[in-house]
DNA sequence: GTGAAAGCGCTAACAC
DNA sequence: GTGTTAGCGCTTTCAC
């Protein structure tokens, strides 16, 4: 497409080493040898060919990121923090989604690493058993795990603390009355995270003295959330009055989905998320929810990885302050009134008070 | 990192030529050498290193996205569908964000460029006027936009009709019997889009006979949408019944300041934003917008663009369909009641019905 | 301070 | 079918 050093060496009369040197600042070029050099960049508008350095160097500058979806803008701020890290220290991200395709995260690391990324960050769906990240192990691929679930192995994470998180919650619930807690998650062999928030969740709860949690898996990718909550609630004496979602995209659409079934958030229905996505906060009711700094947590995780490539050997996890966010959407538990008096449920979304 | 070509060849004793004609099933290899070859690739973990390859081949299968932000979920939708054709056609991403400093896109176009990518797809401040573009012209770098607005140059283009669309919210305003109309916009020189919106919105008050709707401009990128919005309503006499955002995060904002201004949605204000991003059906009230079909557009960019690296030369622009959704923060306009009787505002957000 | 030349890992003629 | 070899655009010794 353009000029290479080639042509510049041969315009200013020189060779292509002098080029070389003047362009990385690396050695001492005369002054009016770099000028003409100079002079010959600009006319022919050399860009040097990363390509081609990158070959002889052996490294790119350039970071693989690995996520299961860019849709859910937990994500997306992960990502737009790991950019402008990435970007402040002169590197480049290469990008790709699992679309929570877990058997996809090998072929889709494989790319990246055929491009030669200098490091990678990445979600995968189980740090604690995964073959990529064996792979990577094995390879001495510098990497830097974000959101998952620090496990045994000593993997470099940048995280929350998911499990104290979830017990956080069954307290907030205990706290606020309520005595039948129930949990939707999504799957949860897809997300060690996930299923680090129930076990605290269901820890909490005994701690607390309450029944252990219901525990709904459902399919998060392509759901119905109508047919996965209806189970919950097709006992109604006895359903859960109070429900932990393990994101926010899904506490949404359960919200929606309780409406529908004539539920009241949180009039009868109290729901926590799990993220702390922008917008749990413009819903009405404002969806309560344990806020993950995920920005902060992609620049983390670049930083790290950055320090290991200059050779620093960094701590194995980062777990960072979640913030367990109360929103319009987790109220009180609802005072038990005598039988006849009681009115379960209504079907606006909004309590007599 | 790993093994090389020429370690592959030398364990399956052959030369390199045939390895990469097996690798790239270019050209026919006897069967039982194919066999030792694979076994000596499969032995040696070896991954064709892309760097070379692309090296030798002058081709990366790699596309350049430039857009202002991650943190917009339009973008990163669209980004997702970029992906997504992506990936299915073998190409992998390098991204960039400019965060809305227009000055910026050189630089980052030029990164991308200096890796050598086959395509770029980006969404610029000003399609008509960028120096970015102009000089991708020049170097005839194969390029296809995403939201931009077509213009006389004839780029290529993927977007929906911004004008028309402008109208038609103007349109669906004077039908519910508003008469004063504003709208806020981003800086409109940092978005061509913007400014057909509302040249289309300006018409279209025009042509329904309406008093020409003010406009007010923000700071999209670090917006106080109170002291934003509070000029408009400084003469609650004369202030504006509907409002048409130029974008949804920047409406939902602002019915968030309309609400603290004591103003309730739609009971006195109507409001409407732009892109249909997903949680707008999930906001009470629901967002009424201009859906754009974001994920499908950045599909679209990217068959456009590979057909263009394939040989192709396609239309400038591609005009996909967007849709008015209607949704409950845009309602009638108040009917007039007698004065004495009239209660212009109301401190909550809902009104007296 | 500058140049010549040997690669980096791969592909693609071109020979055989 | 398979091997030889000349690059692709750059960096980096090593001489001078």
């Amino acid at each position: 497409m353009g000029a290479t050093i080639r042509d510049v060496a041969q315009a200013a009369g020189v060779s292509v080493a002098t080029v070389s040197r003047l362009v990385n600042g690396t050695g001492r070029v005369r002054d009016d040898t770099a000028r003409r050099v100079q002079t010959a960049i600009d006319r022919l508008g050399f860009r040097p060919n990363a390509i081609g350095r990158n070959l002889s160097t052996a490294r790119t500058r350039t970071l693989g990121v690995v996520i299961p979806s860019l849709s859910n803008p937990v994500f997306a701020d992960a990502v737009a923090g790991i950019n402008a890290e990435a970007k402040a220290q002169g590197y480049t991200l290469m990008f790709m989604a699992t679309d929570y395709v877990r058997t996809d995260e090998q072929a889709l690391v494989g790319t990246l690493l055929a491009y030669q990324v200098d490091g990678l960050i990445l979600t995968v769906a189980d740090a604690a058993d995964s073959p990529v990240l064996d792979a990577l192990d094995r390879d001495d691929v510098p990497y830097v795990l974000i959101y998952n679930q620090p496990t045994a192995r000593n993997r470099p994470t940048v995280t929350v603390d998911n499990v104290t998180a979830g017990r956080e919650v069954a307290d907030f619930f205990a706290d606020l009355g309520h005595e039948r807690l129930a949990m939707v998650s999504g799957t949860l062999t897809a997300s060690d995270r996930a299923r680090a928030r129930r076990d605290g969740f269901v820890a909490g709860a005994e701690a607390r003295g309450l029944a252990a949690p219901r525990v709904l898996e459902v399919d998060f990718v392509d759901l119905d959330a109508d047919a996965a909550v209806a189970p919950l609630f097709a006992d109604r004496t006895g359903a859960p009055t109070a429900l932990f979602c393990s994101n926010d995209l899904l506490a949404i659409s359960v919200i929606g989905a309780l409406g529908r079934l004539g539920l009241g958030v949180p009039a009868d229905v109290s729901v926590i998320g799990f993220d702390g996505i922008a917008v749990g906060a413009q819903l009405h009711p404002t969806l309560a929810t344990v806020a993950q700094p995920s920005r902060e947590m992609g620049r983390v995780a670049t930083t790290r990885l950055l320090a290991r490539l200059a050779g620093e050997t960094a701590a194995p996890a980062t777990v960072l302050p979640h913030t367990l966010r109360p929103g319009e959407s987790a109220g009180p538990a609802a005072k038990p009134c005598p039988a006849d008096l009681q009115v379960p449920f209504h079907h606006n979304g909004r309590s007599p008070s």
